[in-house]
DNA sequence: TATATATTTAGACAAATATCTAAATATTAT
DNA sequence: ATAATATTTAGATATTTGTCTAAATATATA
């Protein structure tokens, strides 16, 4: 739960999740859609694997990133917990 | 959302709020339950607060937490929008 | 094999954050 | 009025975080 709050807390990886979210990504290709350098958002990548927001596959010399919104059922889980 | 997920990514804030479902407390109530001093614990209010997480009602001399838990849907909303 | 491309790692640095103690403010009770 | 209690504000400090540049690693291509 921390990572995963912890990786949340930050526009840049929110924003990122929400470009996943219509089609996997090459890291360059991410770091394309910010004016950020590759070793940051590469780093920012780094904290949403940990968090398990996202799973990445290297093919050749590039690395996909991808969306894995299962993590975020332990989150909906716990705000639920309030609304009831 | 900035502020919410701020509020959010902190173990003793989200503790605060699990309390504050139980029931409303005031600052001194809630600074008892952790290991941490008061003006540590009325920073974290503070921060709650300015999520809108929590309201605060001066009672006397006491100041009373209670929940807020209608900010929590556009966080949910916000979530929900990976799961579909 | 040498060069170009894609990505990550390492190390540095400024800004943000969680914590503390001491002091200030506000309210209640003697 | 004075003292006691509840809470917040102020200021300091160590840690964490987001960012950068330079260098390292891995793969593809000429």
């Amino acid at each position: 739960m921390n990572l995963l709050f912890k990786a949340l807390n930050d526009q840049t990886r929110r924003e990122i999740l929400e470009y996943l979210k219509e089609k996997d990504l090459t890291a360059g290709e991410i770091a394309d859609k910010f004016n950020i350098s590759k070793p940051s958002i590469s780093h920012h990548l780094d904290l949403l694997r940990q968090a398990g927001l996202v799973v990445s596959v290297k093919e050749g010399q590039f690395v996909y990133y991808a969306l894995n919104t299962t993590v975020m059922d332990e989150m909906l889980k716990w705000i639920m917990q309030f609304k009831s």
